[in-house]
RNA sequence: GGCUCGGUAGUUCAGUUGGUUAGAACGCCAGCCUGUCACGCUGGAGGUCGUGGGUUCGAGCCCCAUCCGAGUCGCCA
């Protein structure tokens, strides 16, 4: 029973309209979804949000039943005859013959599209109209999965203890991430309020207070350029942070809501709890990516001790990582696919090579020595109908190949495991990075993960060796998260600054409210989260974020249905103190 | 900003080696039809082939430039 208010529009939702309801009056209103006019007699889908179903006129109304024209129909409940029952139909047993219908809203003009053909429309014409995609019953759908997996966010969070804050949307610019989204201040003259790239200082700081286990259905601004599965300008996060915690109890938190999440509300199965943990380091050498879809039964292998001494030029003193795969008999046009990628991502070639039932094969094989084709073989145990495809060059480069390799051949050879969530953690990452352009060491995540080791760590050891309490949840191949351990010590703080080439003055000007809050006692502390449009894409198996969110801004950051950004009047500009050049 | 793909009727698309008046399906309009449910049948309207230039006797098709969209790289607590 849909809880609908019974009025002089309706006292039926067009879903449901029974059997139980034969010989009744029931009065319905929604949208003509199609009109089959049969001369003496005309039929009508009828649709609402809750369903559709099928009136029956043996006289036409004096307005046109055009459709997506919205009317109340009122009349009496028919069973239909055995032969007439429309098994598509949820309401198909039943039909309403019209006594009375009224006008509720004309639509003048013809839609430029089926309302159940939206989703295959150019993407330009659904945005600009996205009330009438909207009217498509899967769009809903889709919606709907949004609304209810963040109602589980709340009420699963809510049984852990966890309380939902909300913090500042107009806050202050940050100095680490993408760029802000700012708002120029009408009374603060030449100064400007930015929007939150995430709720970080907030939800530390409500630590610092007390409130020992926060979480927020958060809204972030970043501008930043779109993907397919990320929207520019603003998105959705599954905020928590939590005190007195360790890396084992946000990863416990997580790996009892997400699953519970994911069962509920996915099309497939989670593959297990606790969620496989792969170091940073390990990831990229066995992925070639930090968010590894672990669907791909495929792994990158080291070969640089096999072509330790190479005469091949093009691998001398380069990482040397390669793929073995199960090609059997894959068409040539495919490996020269797989070569184009290759130079497209920046690689000087592709090398492969393969094990035929006469041996290995392939223009490689004539720069290699006997002893390099039996140690290739054995690393990477290839047998019969494998290729192994390689990469030389820069570490950065060989993985970043290499991992879309491996996603391409996984999905040519069909190997990717369908019907299930495959989740992992990737844990260890590094605290500071080389920057190459600045010839320095740098935060490689950010400044706010505790490493790990603590502050003897920064003193003793190599900042490159370092380690961070930092962590990221991926979900077959896609980054739900980063999250981390915070660092609640300005000492550690301090330190860390200073290895990364930035005194305490930079720490306390960038990062005042935290750096001056953990001066009065802050807990330990540790947080992640999850983007909630992600992971409503990945439940309803969607390619694109803006499947999922009611109303997306474009590549460009526009919302061409409301016309955002738009122009604004002089005086407005005047008033917070704007001259446009 | 780079790269890739695309832009032809309201929508989704086809369009051969450059060659007569640019097609189809759906939608729309008009008419017919009392059991359809993607109703059916008959007829009709609808195009600056993204834009500008060039080559050519002739351009939707070839060349140059440019705009727009998507994907991706860069970017992305």
């Amino acid at each position: 029973m849909d809880k609908i208010t019974k009025n002089i529009y309706r006292n039926h939702s067009c879903n449901d309209v029974t059997l139980s309801d034969e010989g009744q009056t029931v009065r319905v209103a929604g949208w003509v979804d199609t009109v089959r006019d049969h001369g003496g007699i005309t039929f009508v889908d009828l649709r609402d949000h809750y369903g559709k179903v099928q009136l029956v006129f043996h006289s036409l109304p004096e307005f046109k039943l055009a459709k997506e024209t919205v009317i109340s129909a009122e009349g009496k409940v028919m069973a239909r005859t055995k032969e007439n029952i429309n098994p598509n139909l949820a309401t198909g047993t039943v039909e309403i013959f019209v006594e009375n219908v009224q006008l509720l809203g004309e639509c003048k003009l013809t839609p430029p599209f089926d309302i159940s053909d939206s989703m295959n429309v150019n993407e330009e014409v659904r945005l600009k109209y996205r009330y009438l995609d909207l009217r498509n019953p899967a769009m809903q759908q889709n919606i709907l999965k949004r609304i209810a997996v963040i109602a589980d966010i709340r009420k699963y969070m809510s049984e852990l203890g966890f309380n939902e804050i909300t913090t500042p949307i107009l806050t202050v610019s940050s100095p680490e991430g993408a760029r802000d989204y700012l708002v120029p201040s009408r009374v603060n003259q030449g100064k400007f309020y930015a929007l939150p790239q995430a709720p970080q200082q907030f939800k530390q700081i409500l630590m610092v207070s007390g409130f020992d286990k926060y979480f927020q259905i958060a809204p972030c601004f970043r501008d930043e350029d779109a993907r397919a599965d990320r929207c520019p300008g603003e998105f959705y996060q599954f905020d928590m942070e939590m005190s007195f915690a360790t890396q084992e109890d946000v990863f416990a938190v997580m790996e009892d809501v997400l699953p519970k999440i994911f069962e509920k509300h996915g099309k497939y199965k989670v593959d297990k709890v606790p969620f496989t943990r792969i170091a940073y380091r390990d990831a990229m050498d066995r992925f070639g990516t930090d968010k590894p879809d672990l669907r791909n039964p495929l792994e990158i292998t080291k070969l640089n001790d096999v072509f330790a001494n190479t005469t091949f030029n093009a691998f001398k003193g380069k990482t040397v990582h390669g793929i073995c795969a199960p090609v059997k008999d894959l068409p040539r046009r495919q490996y020269d696919e797989l070569t184009n990628t290759a130079l497209e991502l920046g690689a000087k070639g592709l090398a492969y090579v393969k094990l035929t039932e006469e041996g290995l094969t392939g223009p490689l094989v004539k720069f290699m020595s006997e002893e390099e084709i039996k140690n290739l073989l054995a690393k990477t145990n290839a047998t019969v109908g494998d290729a192994i495809f390689i990469v030389a060059d820069e570490y950065k480069v060989v993985c970043k190949v290499l991992s879309t390799i491996r996603m391409m051949l996984g999905e040519k050879l069909g190997l990717i495991e369908k019907n299930i969530y495959k989740f992992c953690w990737i844990v260890d990452f590094p605290m500071f990075e080389y920057n190459e352009e600045e010839g320095k060491v740098d935060f490689s995540h950010n400044p706010f993960s505790m490493p790990q080791g603590g502050l003897e760590a920064l003193e003793t050891k190599d900042p490159l060796e370092i380690l961070a309490y930092q962590y990221d949840i991926v979900v077959n191949g896609v980054e739900l998260s980063s999250g981390a351990v915070r660092n609640h010590d300005v000492n550690i703080m301090k330190k860390a600054f200073e290895i990364a080439g930035y005194d305490e003055e930079v720490l306390k000007s960038k990062f005042s409210a935290l750096y001056n809050a953990f001066q009065y006692g802050a807990p330990p502390h540790a947080g992640i989260a999850p983007g909630v449009d992600r992971m409503v894409m990945l439940l309803v198996d969607s390619p694109s974020i803006r499947e999922v969110v009611a109303f997306p801004m474009n590549k460009k950051a526009q919302d061409v249905m409301m016309g955002a950004p738009g122009t604004v009047t002089e005086q407005q500009l005047r008033e917070c103190h704007i001259k446009l050049r």
